[in-house]
DNA sequence: TTTTTATATTGCAATATTACGATAATGATT
DNA sequence: AATCATTATCGTAATATTGCAATATAAAAA
């Protein structure tokens, strides 16, 4: 047995789940489809929104901006904030290799 | 403005942050990569692929298979483990159409 | 039946996440 | 300039995650 265990995780593989990691909490699953729903930028409604306090959906709001899943420009005293797409159809190309690979019919188990 | 805070958040957006939240972790990522390289199940080898030990290596299976993204089924003395499509195919269809959202030309932001 | 092999569970320490009140920062309004 | 509105940050408590040594479980092999 022994080598392996050398080798920690690809970056590839570090990426993906930071991106997962940032979309895993419902109150960012529900910031990301009500971006969508509006179809344009965001702000401060989102406060309205979400049955969270200012300060937490600041947070979030923060965590999604630094793994690059949103992006906000300052306008004044507000902040609109909207899906990076680059990001998202990165994570849907992945997901989309995935579900090619297992229609692969030589994959068959369970 | 009052109203909302109300209703927490929706079973489907509870449920896909959980089975994102499985998803988000570099070894659990390297999990499914495995299984779906060797294109079929696969059981203890895992221990010798990842860098980790063998406890914490089936405690990320255990997380996986209760997300109910891997399904194991016992075989003697090893276990035999393997992704759930079906699962999978929830997932990317998530985020399927959410680029398809993203791609309509309404969608002008940022 | 003893031993070996494969996997799971327990217990625990280190660390990370989540939520929010209090407060800061900054632009807009008066 | 003083106040208001919007958003961000700090501090902190509660909880969750991660990793692993030690141990348990259970089937296979000897």
């Amino acid at each position: 047995m022994g080598i392996s265990k050398i080798d920690l995780f690809t970056d590839e593989q570090n990426t993906i789940a930071m991106l997962l990691k940032a979309l895993a909490h419902p109150a960012r699953i529900a910031i990301i489809e009500h971006l969508l729903k509006v179809n344009s930028c965001i702000c401060g409604e989102l406060v309205n929104e979400l049955p969270l306090a200012q300060p937490t959906v600041s947070q979030h709001l923060k965590e999604l901006k630094n793994a690059g899943i949103i992006k906000g420009s300052i306008e004044g005293n507000t902040t609109c904030y909207c899906i990076d797409k680059d990001t998202m159809n990165t994570i849907e190309e992945y997901f989309s290799q995935i579900s090619k690979k297992l229609k692969n019919p030589e994959n068959k188990c369970c």
